[in-house]
DNA sequence: CCATAAACGGCACTCGGTGCAACAAACAAG
DNA sequence: CTTGTTTGTTGCACCGAGTGCCGTTTATGG
């Protein structure tokens, strides 16, 4: 079988050079024909790679939900709901160091650009549905009743506002934040569901 | 002084009309000019009554944070924090019996559209702030700490998880689970605030 | 009747995004 | 070497949202 004429560039190269030229002038005032341009590619072939300008800043977002869910899927089952969440929850975040301050300019382009702060949510409906998945499961619920709905929501919004104070503060500890986050949660105890 | 040529149309009447529409033919389907048309003014001048599209469905929003903005001061200073904020959330949330189908259909446009689920985000951000601001005076906090965030952030969580579930079962009481899901946070305790 | 204030709205433009159809590059079989 | 197949690239034309500019309309007040 014939093997077809190779890629230009890959969606890794240019989420890259893409990061770097909205760090540099922005997201809004970085259009994508100067993505395309930049890339050596045309405006049309960009949206071979990416079905839309936001979506460059977000990596592998299904594979990084798959992670999430693999070490859901880990977790034994003795270990108390919101236990298990918050663990694999800061596993999950866990990143090496070198690789803080990279993380830190994607997480800072995605929670203060309007844009892409709008379009996250698209992408977290996802990740509470790993979440609510998992929950429904350990609760004998279907992931969309209201409890594991409930909890996904929950989670987010801690995941979240840790991750804000991380960004607003440049000397904070991300794992110290979620872990708080997810402490104060106690939606579901596995002792005492609200029904 | 003279007073000027006078509106051809208003707000809310252009709000209605549009709910219409987007009812009938989905939000996506219905362009701006569809809208100026159905309105009978022209496309430049719906953008003088709204700033996008998407705006059109949130109503007074601004007025509606003023509401809860005083409803919360309202809360005496004997009740906790987090039973004050889910008395307010849900005394805003009522509404007349005649009125819950129309905010059903506006509700489930805004949580069922992807354009305005996503813009949505945008907008809950003003929702946060009031709540942030309150958590953080009855805290002695500023507004932008971690804890009347984090607050802000799971409260906003546990609305739309209710509200979700009130959309997907129609025979479901929208204060009940209001109730429910704030009844659910223990984030900050009076007594033991998370520091 | 004229000045002023305020809303209307056409025009042209930018930008993100899409459908289509032509083209280019690799490889394999003859 | 040629030819066919596969797969990626790309230009073109188009749509819809949103904006800046500027002339026009319609009211009121003097």
């Amino acid at each position: 079988m014939g093997q077809g004429r190779p890629a230009v560039t890959s969606k890794g190269e240019l989420e890259l050079l893409a990061l770097e030229l909205f760090a540099e002038h922005g997201f809004e005032r970085t259009t994508v024909e100067d993505l395309a341009e930049a890339a050596g590619i045309g405006r049309r072939t960009f949206f071979r790679y990416f079905p839309s300008k936001n979506d460059v800043v977000y990596g592998d977002f299904d594979a990084a939900l798959s992670e999430l869910r693999a070490r859901l899927r880990a977790t034994p089952p003795d270990v108390p709901l919101l236990e298990g969440l918050r663990e694999a929850v800061l596993a999950f975040n866990e990143l090496p160091p070198e690789a803080e301050p990279q993380h830190r300019v994607r997480m800072a382009l995605v929670l203060h650009t309007p844009a892409l702060q709008a379009h996250s949510t698209l992408r977290y409906a996802g990740w509470r549905g790993v979440v609510a998945e998992h929950a429904a499961q350990r609760l004998g619920l279907r992931p969309q009743d209201f409890l594991p709905q409930l909890l996904a929501h929950q989670a987010l919004a801690s995941a979240v506002a840790a991750y804000e104070q991380w960004l607003a503060h440049s000397d904070s500890d991300l794992a110290t934040l979620l872990d708080q986050a997810f402490r104060s949660l106690a939606v579901a105890g596995d002792d005492a569901p609200v029904r």
